[in-house]
This record gives structure tokens, sequence and C-alpha cells, in this order.
DNA sequence: CAGTGGTCTAGACCACACT
DNA sequence: GTGTGGTCTAGACCACTGC
């Protein structure tokens, strides 16, 4: 839309170009490397703002690219090489014809984006979706690990729930899962029973908090009598135990989640590269 | 090398381009889609052959941009977008002012580029290099699971490597790979015996065979009483078990490896995105 | 200095989706 | 047809490496 004049010069662009001026060594930190940053990496930025500014939701399409060139002052092969760079992250989904998306866990192919586990025989998840209990839910005052984990203080606000997710009818999955009380304000138990689906998409509509990327940590250990209870095994059994952070834009943490897989019908699949 | 005639032409280049001739349906399978392909996929699967070939190897410096686009008569860019994915599929690394060049798991920052184990309180790999014991190496006839697994038929001949990992004196992987026989002919217990450093650089040493992606299926089981007493835990202690198919160029297995990891002290890393 | 990869531009044309 | 992303080209200039 911003169809200023021509303005031919290639010399003043709105962004900082850190290099090709007079060398200017003052402004820098005492690290020796002046920060050399492309163009298209100042319009990945500009285009993370407002991805992160929920100025674009999840799900939305975003302006065109000839459009995004006009509005930076840049050519359309930079910020083609900008989205190019977001899609790769998963945070935008480009389709030819159509425009360039944010990219959303609700409407997706896969339901379940974050969840590695897969059943031994069949290949697909074409297993049927799984049936999702709450075993509790509750507003409490972080401890300090989890506050630790989710970068708050300790006290602040937290939700905690527990929940058990069954595959063809068996029990396999226990999970707690920590929220930061903030983001998640009004967060109850009817909206996590009455919703159909995976819990980042529901994440997404409620409170516009887009999950972006988590990290694990899995280890081998014993069932207590608990959780043996709940997942229908002995007291001891091998559990594979999940510990993720899930992270939004920006890398704040927005999720701690500790899991217990059965994984004896199943098992964590993982690609290396 | 090949310096034929500067052909100014745009319209014959060397490579099937099978869109923009006359619409020409005959010669397809019964499928609908024409199968388009991009140029840079051609250069991409045509630089592939080559590093399959073994015409470039792990460590090689390959031909600049600029000769690879005079050799395959398209412009820079288009080697450039095709050299830009296979060095996102980590089949080449750039090195801006040197050149390109096939990646390797030797000479790498990180020694072992496809082992996921952590150490639990530091957050580095500084935790020393891993000791390496060879329990067991011999050649057999391979089992019907084995065989599937590497893609070849009951009977055939592989090596059957068992071996400890221990971190700080500690034995916390015990592991059993198989390799098919023909690739690595030759392989002893005294080559596996003397090797520093990791086996897939080994691998790529010694019988010019590059592991360039991984897939594998974790499970949490208890541990029997054999690798019990090599690791060094109760019979019933739980254990991480790892089952990785590893792939050459061209999704060719070339190696079937079940490990068995202590996770008391250290974990499994995952990221997800 | 020359050679390499890295960035940026401008313009042409193709493939796809919608209307 | 129009508008979108996708491919391809050609040329300019920048940043890094090593001679």
């Amino acid at each position: 839309m911003v169809q200023n004049p021509p303005a031919p010069s290639l010399k003043t662009p709105e962004l900082d170009y850190p290099n090709s001026g007079s060398d200017a060594g003052a402004g820098l930190s005492s690290s020796g490397t002046p920060a050399f940053s492309p163009l298209y990496q100042q319009i990945k930025g500009l285009i993370l703002q407002s991805l992160q500014a929920g100025e674009w939701k999840p799900g939305d399409l975003i302006p065109s690219e000839l459009e995004l060139a006009g509005r930076f002052r840049v050519s359309q092969g930079t910020v083609r090489k900008a989205i190019d760079e977001l899609s790769a992250d998963n945070l935008l989904v480009r389709r030819q014809g159509k425009g360039t998306f944010v990219a959303t866990h609700s409407e997706q192919q896969v339901q379940y984006r974050f969840l590695r586990l897969e059943p031994d025989s069949c290949n697909r998840d074409t297993q049927g979706p799984a049936a999702r209990q709450i075993l509790d839910f509750r507003r409490l005052r972080a401890p300090a690990e989890i506050a630790r984990m989710l970068g708050l203080r300790s006290g602040d606000p937290v939700f905690e729930v527990r929940r058990v997710l069954s595959f063809q009818g068996l029990p396999t999955i226990l999970e707690d899962l920590w929220l930061p009380g903030n983001p998640f304000k009004g967060l109850s138990l009817e909206t996590l029973a009455n919703h159909q689906g995976a819990m980042y998409a529901l994440f997404e509509r409620q409170f516009g908090v887009r999950m972006v990327r988590a990290d694990e940590k899995l280890k081998a250990v014993a069932a207590d009598a608990e959780s043996a209870e709940t997942l229908g095994v002995a007291a001891g059994f091998p559990l594979l135990s999940v510990e993720r952070v899930a992270y939004t834009y920006n890398d704040t943490p927005m999720e701690y989640r500790r899991g217990l897989y059965r994984t004896d019908k199943h098992h964590y699949h993982n690609e290396l590269s």
C-alpha cells in the first residue's frame, strides 16, 4: 500500500546497515565484532516483532511479499529470504497461490506436533485420537523449581494441570504441567475439559500464546505406586520420563511439563540429522 | 571441466525441464502430477550423485559456485539454492572466503553428532571424552531381524560389535551394533580398538561410508542380568533403550544399533520445533 | 591482491488458487 | 484474469580468507 515516491536512492533504507558507513567505531560494546547484520535478518526481526505483538495471529494471512517489500523499502528477494528462514523455523507457512500464513497448532495436518510417541505396530498415528482426562486442576503459588523452569519468581501464581492420555482405551501418558498465571489468566477446568484437540491449539485461540519450540529431557525411571496405579502397571515398571519446557516467540518459557510414558506398546520416535 | 562453447541460448541447458515445453502429456506414469522439478532440485540431485559416487570425499573442498554454475550451465543463484539445501541437510558445509566442503564426522566441533546423551549437571559435553571398550566383535550371517533393518537378505554377512562407553569412569552405554559386510569389508577388531574418536569418523576414513541421518526409537526397559552387570546396576534397573538405524546418502541403511543407556546421571536431550 | 561465499537488487517468467 | 508464491537470471557490491 505504501506507494511513496520512487526514491531510487539505494542508500537510505529505513534500516540500520552497520557496515558501509564510515567505519564509525563508536557505540560498540567491548565485543570486538561489529555485529554485522544483513538486511534480511533485520526484516526477519521486524516480522518477528509483529508476530510477538500479536499483530498477526496464528492462522492469519500476512501481507504479500511485494507489499512487505514496499513497506520495508527493500526488494522482494530480501523479504523472501527473511520469510524463507521464518518458514524454516515453523513460524510461518507459505502456500503457493494463496499467500503466507502464521503457523498454528490448530488446523494442522498433525494434531500433536510435539508429541513423539508412536505405536510400535501401526506406522501412522491412525490409531485414532487420544482420549484426554483431566485428573486435577488448580491455581497455586509456584514452588522454587517450577518458577525457575518458567522464568518466574517463587510464589508467582501458576496453574497446575494433571491429566492422562489414553490410546485405544489404554492409559499411556500421565503428565503434570504448569503454566504461568499471567498469560493464562482466566484458564479454568471447564475450558480445559470442554476443549477438543491439541492443548496448544487452545492456548493459541484463548490466550494468543503460540508454542514455537520445546526442549525435552528423557530418562528411564521406575513407576512409583501412584503413577503405576494410574497407568495400570506394576510399581517399579520402567517408564519413560519426559520433561519438557515449551517456549513462545523470543525464547520465553510458557509451559513446564513432566510426563511419564508407558513404552511397552509405544516408542518415542526421533529423527537425527 | 566441461568448457563447452558459450552457447548463450538460455533454452538448451543439459537438464530436463519438464515444463515449458509443449504440454507433451506422453511418457507419464498413471500419476496425475507431471512431476515438476525445478532446476535447482536437479542440480541438487547431480551434486548428490557426486557425493554418493565418492567423487568428493568427506572433508573435501568441492568446486566453487561459479565453476559449478558453468559446468551445469545455470546461473550462480541456482547452484547457490541447491547448495543451500544440501547445506541445510548437513551434507555440505559452507565457509565464507574458503569454499564449500563435504561435511564430515571427523574434524567437527562436536565429536558425537548423533549422541543425544548429556550429563544432568554440566551443560557442556565438557565431561571429557568417552572411554570406549569393545566387548565383542565378530562376523556372522545376518539373522532375519538384523537383515530386515539393514535392507539385506537373511544370511548375508554382517559384522557385530558389542561395546561399552564410559563417562568419567562410569559405564553408561552398552550397545550392540551391526554393519553390512560388503561395504565394511576388511573391518577388524584391531581397527576398531585402535581407533580414536567417533566411530562414524572411522567409517568415513576407512570405508568411505558417511552416515547422513538416523532414526531412533526409544523405550524404557528393565535391565536384564547381563546388562545390569556390565553397567553396574541392579537387575531390573530402568534403562533407556535406544534403537537406531543410520543411513548414508540415498537413504541406504548402513548401521543398526541397539543401546542401553543409564539415565540416573545423564539424560537424553531433544529439541522440538 | 584474487577468489570464495554472502547480500541485495531488478526483472522475467512459471505454477497455483481464486473468482 | 489477477494476485500470490516459486524459479531463474544477471550483475553489483560486501565480507572473509589466504597469498
